[in-house]
DNA sequence: ACTTGACTTGACTGATCAGTCAAGGAGAGT
DNA sequence: ACTCTCCTTGACTGATCAGTCAAGTCAAGT
């Protein structure tokens, strides 16, 4: 009892840091970070607006560190899927087939494909807000980092013709950023779906037999 | 004199309509959608609030009809860059070329890269002004075409290997898109300067011979 | 000279914005 | 019981927002 009344009050009191980023990450996600105000990520989060200014300094910070606690849930599963256990070309393979099954889900729950909101809003703020555009930049370098490293595997194993490996990472990674543009622009989920044969098409990689 | 006296008073009173959608033009570009406000627009374009409703409804009006006369202008300089009469490979050379200088352009005016006006503001508004994300997906579909129409040609004359053209198509403008975006996002030309490579690995094109 | 209609002017409204603040509640350590 | 610190509450400020409006200007048609 006196356990559970200690962690309720906790609960209630210190979660609301915890519901601010998450409300954050599905408010900015969705809409677009100038449409986005104060007061709806208070709503959102069922929280005050004394209590946001009182665990973040500006709307910009909380997004910034909504962006970075959504990073470091994702990590250990794009770590499993960029696994140097897992052949190189797979490892794009999966990429996408994740990618793929999240959009499809926020697609199921908002009614329209929502496509990047790290190169959403990177584009949106523009030279507006360094610090927003520099957690968009890290999320590409982060990327592209993943992707270098399946491409030196690749390369090493003559998957596909040698090549500057990073080059041709930030190759892919517009291609992808750009494909999840064009899917949130034309709100379908068709674009994702070309990106398998296309990734392959600019890796160099032959392309695969019809099954 | 006459005459003079005339056209001065003409142009100080009809082209507010005219300023309006070139402010618009510039500060989208620039800016976002969301951080640009009517006042904004007014006070680049030189003209009181009350002209601008006299002119345009609303603000998504304005920048509808901006990004229309952008297109109407552009087209002819499209038309030429995608010509039958040029080789269909070039063509993308010559795109990406005007691409390029059109960026620097930009750069060098505003101290930082712009990339694509129409994804960037198709991203950001995403479901909520289907007008806006219309326009941006129309300007997507009308790259597409010319995209499509040089492939065409350049399996034709086997250039490059056959395949659907729509999907080479499509999949070639989340390419250039996501190289624009990774352009703003970094504030960086470079990302442009890869596309050349880029494109022709995506076509499946052989690459160019070391100059 | 008079009318008409397109265009301009600038003040105005009410809503919403980001951010502040004084006051108070509650667990934890003493 | 006392205090300290973290957290919450909700009203508040002043700025800015999109959009309105009545009054006026001016050129062109008659």
């Amino acid at each position: 009892m006196a356990t559970a009344k200690t962690d309720s009050k906790a609960d209630c009191r210190a979660d609301s840091r915890q519901r601010l980023l998450t409300a954050a990450r599905e408010l900015l996600w969705l809409n677009s970070f100038g449409s986005v105000s104060v007061d709806d990520l208070c709503h959102k989060a069922e929280v005050n607006k004394g209590s946001f200014y009182h665990h973040f300094p500006s709307k910009v910070e909380l997004a910034v560190a909504a962006f970075e606690a959504h990073w470091e849930e994702m990590r250990p599963f794009l770590d499993g899927i960029f696994s140097s256990q897992v052949p190189p070309l797979e490892r794009f393979d999966r990429y996408i087939a994740a990618t793929i099954e999240i959009q499809a889900a926020k697609q199921q729950e908002h009614g329209c494909v929502l496509g990047c909101p790290y190169t959403t809003i990177g584009c949106e703020v523009g030279a507006q807000d360094i610090q927003l555009r520099a957690v968009a930049a890290l999320k590409g370098e982060r990327t592209v980092r993943y992707f270098v490293g399946a491409i030196r595997d690749a390369q090493a194993q003559g998957l596909i013709p040698a090549g500057d490996p990073e080059a041709l990472g930030l190759e892919c990674q517009a291609y992808v950023a750009g494909t999840a543009a064009q899917a949130r622009i034309s709100n379908s989920l068709a674009p994702f779906h070309r990106l398998s044969v296309g990734l392959r098409r600019l890796l160099g990689a032959p392309a695969l037999e019809a099954a």
